[in-house]
DNA sequence: GCTCACAAGATACCT
DNA sequence: ACAGGTATCTTGTGAGCG
């Protein structure tokens, strides 16, 4: 077993990089596969990619041959068996991925780290990483040692030799570290090192000594329109990097990948700056400049930027320590077996994947070709549903809005991987698709979905494989290995990662199946198992209706049930499952029903407001909130308070008269006038640079500028009065937060920052903008009151 | 020149 | 480069009207 730290090729060789030292794996056996019963139909064919020396070897695996070639000559052959119509496995692979995929190997979690943190010359116009020099780095590395470098103005190269300086202690160490810098402090020194397409060189102390390596990290722009999936949570700055030979690990993006999910947090640390979560989570923060520069701090008093940069990297290795960020992601990449540097979902699953398929004795299609495609141009002119565009999700129910009283959840525990097990959805068992109507008659051996989509019943596929394999290693850990270990221990620790690790992937594998650029990417697939969720939410459904339960709300996996008196869910919830299984059995010809419904509690009150947008107090005084205003960061901050009084009159006082809410909402309008500038201030993300808005729209017209893109404009026009400077996260730029208060609604809104702000702010706007949000809920609990007359005061003069 | 319905983008949520 | 579904707010356009 090897255990490696990291792992790359130079589309010939393999280096692996252990605790130990480099090892190099020579002329790598690059090789793909194709179907066995495809290279004996076209016999001619193969023997004379062999003869022509384009295939160095063919070897028969199973099902399959593998075709050995150079990877450097890939393009060539694998364009031949395109002309000729074969289908080809995993040719996509790069001799490391290969190696990965082959070999007995696993991901050291016993990495050293340096933590680091740089400083920029901040005279300029906002901070453009790589354009400003970089005045000095702080780094601690895990093993407690302590490093600082800078140099003084006078100093011609000084920059220069201080990155280099830092490059070799690197070199020292397995991880690099920081917060955000991935998009921050890796792109500038990368690029103060060599330019935009660069690499940087020093030295790797694994290799024998004086033995030089380059550290590649390519700096490379970041998509306008990709938000990384995290929705808009995640990115920030216009570049990010890609290191090749060194492991970095952004602590940021970590961070908000283990929390994106949290909006109270969200909203409190906003654009996730490492003084917000320091502030959060340690209750310390960053040494405080007072609005003096960096530069002038560098020039003038060097032990106090010493001071400042240090303390910011105290913070990284605490809050490490604290949230356990590197242990986690290292645990989590050993189980996948993937690489340190590939975060992204689909890189963290796809060798796990192929290495689960291997097991099984099969191998997975290659990626797709790339397609340039856009799903919005796509359905201009016909008919929506593209060929392999876009296809159908989840189901949600229209909520019957209003107030309600005994309100039951239900839930399908882990819906998607349910289903994909139950029909055994994968591509190798998939059989094609028909039309599916109830009672009709199909081959013994298939299950069908009631999407027509077909697949073999006895045999499991790949797919389905995996995901039992996933859930029963992470049960075998939750059940059985960790009640054995001590709580708190580091194996506890570990298996708690390794188990929720697990949980991801099982989770990740309906996404994968729908994403157009993946191996497992099948349109009938990912829509069977949306549109068979579909069927059995709303039969669930029907059930319940049929049991005495009014359907209040449900959304893709849920209900929302009303029952007055005597309920006992847990049981009713068990004859439908037993129901469930009997009409997937006789219908669909099912094997084995893995779907499981259970009880999610009770609700005494309940609000139902719109999709997507309800609340609940469960007995023991719980409150949940999903969707509305006062979960949202873009919401007005008064709006959001109100919104919040309002749901705790009905949830926590059972306030039920609308006398109360009347006059209430008449109190609220006449103190809008009173508002403080903070509650009167609204705030939004700029998901992509200033110059990017106001491009044609699909329509060929100028689409309009945001109104906090217009006051994003005026703050990077009037930077000086900014003061200082928060973060590494520039006040105007992509991922940037930007407030404003709304001065005119006459023509158009008028918004302005909150530092230009006179007092004079448009109130007839502010009281629709504030109360809105709480009339919503008003108007779905009342709906025969007219609120704009409350609002306007017209219900009171005609009193009198 | 006004109102009004509508389309489309932008943001941030939910499952 | 995991997926789709939805509410809400904003601006610009074009129809209908006087």
């Amino acid at each position: 077993m090897i255990k490696f730290v990291n792992i790359f090729d130079n589309k010939k060789d393999v280096f692996v990089k252990t605790k130990e030292g480099m090892q190099v794996f020579e002329n790598y056996p690059w090789h793909f596969f194709v179907d066995l019963k495809d290279a004996k139909s076209n016999k001619v064919f193969f023997q004379d990619l062999l003869d022509s020396g384009y295939v160095k070897d063919m070897k028969v695996e199973g099902e399959y041959v593998a075709l050995y070639c150079p990877f450097l000559e890939r393009d060539n052959v694998i364009r031949q068996l395109k002309t000729q119509g074969v289908k080809t496995y995993e040719d996509d692979l790069r001799p490391w991925q290969l190696f990965l995929v082959n070999e007995e190997v696993e991901l050291e979690t016993d990495q050293s780290i340096l933590f680091f943190d740089i400083e920029t010359d901040d005279r300029g116009v906002g901070i453009e990483p790589g354009r400003d020099p970089i005045l000095s780095i702080s780094a601690i590395g895990s093993d407690g040692r302590e490093f600082y470098f800078s140099y003084r103005p006078e100093d011609k190269n000084g920059e220069l030799k201080m990155l280099r300086k830092f490059v070799k202690t690197m070199g020292e160490y397995d991880i690099l570290s920081g917060w955000n810098s991935d998009s921050f402090d890796l792109v500038a020194i990368a690029t103060r090192i060599n330019g935009r397409e660069g690499f940087f060189a020093g030295y790797n102390s694994i290799l024998p000594r004086g033995k030089r390596i380059e550290f590649r990290c390519m700096v490379i722009e970041q998509g306008s329109k990709d938000l990384g999936g995290l929705d808009s949570v995640r990115r920030s700055g216009k570049y990010k990097t890609k290191p090749i030979d060194f492991n970095h690990l952004d602590l940021m993006q970590k961070y908000k990948e283990m929390h994106y999910r949290d909006t109270e947090l969200i909203k409190k640390v906003r654009s996730f700056s490492l003084s917000a979560v320091s502030m959060a989570t340690l209750n310390e923060d960053k040494v405080d400049l007072h609005g003096e520069s960096i530069y002038k701090i560098w020039k003038e008093r060097p032990d106090e930027l010493r001071t400042y940069n240090m303390q910011d990297v105290r913070l990284l290795v605490k809050l490490d320590k604290a949230l356990n960020i590197s242990f986690q992601k290292l645990v989590e990449h050993q189980v996948c077996c993937a690489r340190l540097n590939d975060y992204t979902s689909h890189g963290k699953i796809d060798i796990f994947a192929l290495r689960g398929a291997k097991r099984l004795g099969k191998h997975l299609p290659s990626k797709p070709e790339r397609v340039e495609r856009d799903k919005r141009e796509s359905a201009e002119g016909e008919p929506k549903g593209n060929e392999d565009s876009d296809y159908a999700g989840g189901f949600v129910f229209e909520p019957v809005k209003g107030f309600h009283t005994n309100v039951y959840a239900l839930d399908y525990s882990s819906l998607y991987p349910s289903i994909i097990k139950t029909f055994n959805v994968s591509i190798d068992s998939f059989k094609g698709v028909t039309q599916w109507e109830e009672g009709m008659e199909f081959p013994e051996d298939t299950i069908i979905m009631p999407t027509g989509a077909m697949f073999a019943r006895d045999e499991i596929g790949i797919i389905p494989s995996i995901i039992q394999f996933v859930l029963d290693s992470r049960n075998q850990i939750r059940h059985v290995d960790m009640k054995k270990m001590e709580k708190d221990s580091l194996e506890y620790q570990n298996a708690h990662y390794r188990q929720y690790a697990f949980k991801v992937l099982a989770n990740s594998m309906y996404g994968i199946m729908g994403a157009s650029f993946s191996r497992y990417y099948k349109r009938e697939l990912a829509e069977g198992i949306t549109l068979t969720g579909q069927y059995l939410i709303k039969m669930s459904a029907k059930w319940c209706e049929e049991h005495g339960y009014q359907i209040i709300y449900g959304d893709s996996d849920s209900l929302y049930l009303k029952k007055d008196g005597e309920v006992d869910l847990d049981k009713d919830a068990e004859t439908l499952k037993v129901f469930i299984e009997e009409h997937l059995r006789r219908l669909f010809n099912i094997k084995t029903c893995h779907l499981y419904m259970s009880s999610e509690g009770k609700f005494d009150r309940f609000l139902a407001i719109e999709k997507k947008k309800y609340a609940g107090i469960h007995p023991d005084g719980e409150i949940k909130v999903i969707g509305l205003e006062v979960k949202k960061r873009d919401s007005l901050p008064q709006a959001a308070a109100w919104q919040q009084e309002v749901i705790d009159s009905f949830l926590i006082h059972g306030e039920t008269d609308s006398r109360f809410y009347v006059s209430w909402v008449r109190a609220c309008v006449n103190a809008v006038k009173n508002l403080s500038p903070k509650e009167i201030t609204f705030q939004k993300r700029l998901s992509k640079e200033i110059e990017d808005y106001g491009k044609d729209n699909k329509n060929g017209r100028a689409q309009p500028i945001p109104v906090h893109v217009k006051v994003a404009q005026w703050v990077k026009d009037n930077l000086d009065k900014m003061g200082q400077k928060d973060d590494k996260i520039n006040l105007y730029s992509q991922g940037s937060y930007i407030e404003w208060i709304v001065t005119s609604s006459k023509n158009g809104i008028v918004g302005v920052h909150p530092l230009a702000f006179d007092g004079h702010f448009d109130i007839p706007y502010y009281v629709d903008a504030c109360l809105a949000p709480s009339i919503r809920i008003l108007t779905s609990v009342y709906p025969k009151i007219d609120w704009e007359e409350v609002i306007s005061g017209k219900d009171l003069q005609r009193l009198f």
